[in-house]
DNA sequence: CTATATCCTCTACAATGTAGAATAAATAAG
DNA sequence: CTTATTTATTCTACATTGTAGAGGATATAG
């Protein structure tokens, strides 16, 4: 069994975006989710490599869907996030509260992290 | 000038832990700070070069102090965050901040794993 | 001086982050 | 049907961060 590891940043904000997408989770909108929210752009390469090693962790999940009648609709992968993703995920965002909790200075940004 | 670049999960942590300790901040304090905190163990390899890269980026500033009239009271090099390491940090966390804020189900496990 | 305690520096390598070209597969156009 | 265009993923290569631990420096105690 592979020893657990600290999740990196880009992989905290990625699972992330695998539990606000659900089911509707695939490459693009998983790239524009993480754009639009946080403002900071995500390339091609960036998002697949890491979904790709967070799936050789055990974290997420994907199969290969059916293509689509659109144009340019051709098959995507959909990823989901799993019970051992969701576990390593709580346990990391639990560190990162434990650590800037108390943090003044930061009147809004603090409160993003409430849930914790 | 150096581009901005995202801080990493740790350098997150280091940070964090020095706005904590303030002017108390130095290499065995700040592992005992993040070591009780998260309950995470921290290598002296991994917090010292980290605390250096952070130190390159202009986020971190260091300076060596007396020694003290202990046993083994060599002098320490105390870690003070810079202006610019504040912002970066502040950054990240907004980002984190909005990709997490409204995750609810925290403990629970997704239900929808069949689908794949 | 030798022992022991505290603390930092250095080296080496593993893991994560990042970019963009290449490739694949679908519909639309002519 | 052949080419253009659109949506999507895969692949390759390299930069940055994460991590461990040996080793060296410097302090007091005995």
């Amino acid at each position: 069994m592979r020893k657990e590891k600290n999740l990196g940043e880009f992989e905290i904000i990625v699972l992330a975006a695998l539990i606000r997408l659900g089911t509707d989770a695939y490459g693009v909108s998983i790239r524009q989710e993480i754009e639009t929210r946080t403002g900071r752009s995500v390339s091609v390469g960036a998002l697949y490599s890491t979904l790709s090693r967070l799936e050789e962790k055990n974290y997420v999940a994907s199969r290969m869907g059916a293509a689509t009648a659109e144009r340019g609709g051709r098959a995507k992968r959909h990823y989901l996030i799993k019970a051992e993703g969701e576990a390593q995920l709580e346990k990391s965002v639990f560190m990162l509260g434990k650590m800037l909790k108390g943090i003044k200075a930061w009147p809004e940004t603090l409160k993003n992290l409430a849930c914790l």
